[in-house]
DNA sequence: GCCTCATTATTCGTATACAAACGAAAATGG
DNA sequence: CCATTTTCGTTTGTATACGAATAATGAGGC
């Protein structure tokens, strides 16, 4: 990246940022089995936090687009996971919150979830992993 | 991660590979504009490092499964900048390579994609960056 | 030669991912 | 108050992303 020599695909932080995601999703796709993909993970969990919010909010919470962040809610919906009510307040708006059955999985889900990282950066120690972490973020 | 805390979403290596992609792929965006996707370019890239390869080796070479590789060729097949042959040692695979007109590109891809690399690793520093890059590729 | 296994590429189905357009509703400013 | 702008959520279209199934072809062993 820095010196000289030929432009390499494999030097470029972007396609490598896609194998390390790649093999993020293939340690959770392992660990979760097809209950849950990492998005649908994310906004149970984000939710979780939240407690209750807006469709749009939930997507910009954990960064999805209006049209993702739609398919993603109408399928942990259909799972039965997360309840829809209308905003009292605001009729454009609709309100986001977990089922009884989305709140009894979240302990397991954060359990599942850390393991995953874990597994994520087994290859580093734990030195390297707070450095790697930093410098990630700052690049969010 | 390591210490203890309750479980955050933001703390996830995963969530915060996807944010830093978004950024990534927002800053491809703007300087590719709808030309090419980040797919596409690696598909091109790797195509003229490799000079001629079946699909699945591409696929392969670029971190990416068959079906996707399929569309991905042939939506650079129908922008005219990759051509297929058959193999004549083998009537299972087709060969691919650069067109004229995808050749004529890869310079100014090169040049592009190096510049969304300095863009993208901006907020580091120059020994940041090297640090970065060699725990990230520790990952893949 | 024949059978079994592996490889190549295609197809299908499901799930993101996101830009753009749209309609309804709320907020803002004059 | 009214017009304009902004926000919310839906819809449409295009592009991945990948698991699984399929058919055709090639490799290897007996």
């Amino acid at each position: 990246m820095t010196g000289g020599g030929p432009y390499r695909l494999d030097d470029q932080v972007g396609y490598i940022l896609r194998l390390v995601s790649q093999r993020h999703a293939s340690l959770f796709l392992s660990r979760l089995g097809s209950d849950l993909t990492p998005t649908q993970f994310a906004a149970l969990v984000r939710l979780a936090e939240l407690g209750q919010c807006s469709q749009n909010e939930l997507g910009r919470q954990t960064a999805m687009d209006v049209a993702t962040i739609k398919g993603v809610v109408d399928r942990l919906r259909g799972k039965g996971m997360v309840e829809q009510t209308a905003d009292p307040g605001d009729k454009r708006r609709s309100l986001l919150s977990l089922s009884e059955k989305g709140r009894s999985m979240i302990a397991g889900l954060h359990a599942t979830g850390h393991a995953v990282t874990t597994d994520t950066l087994e290859p580093l120690d734990a030195r390297e992993r707070d450095v790697f972490l930093s410098l990630l973020r700052r690049l969010a």
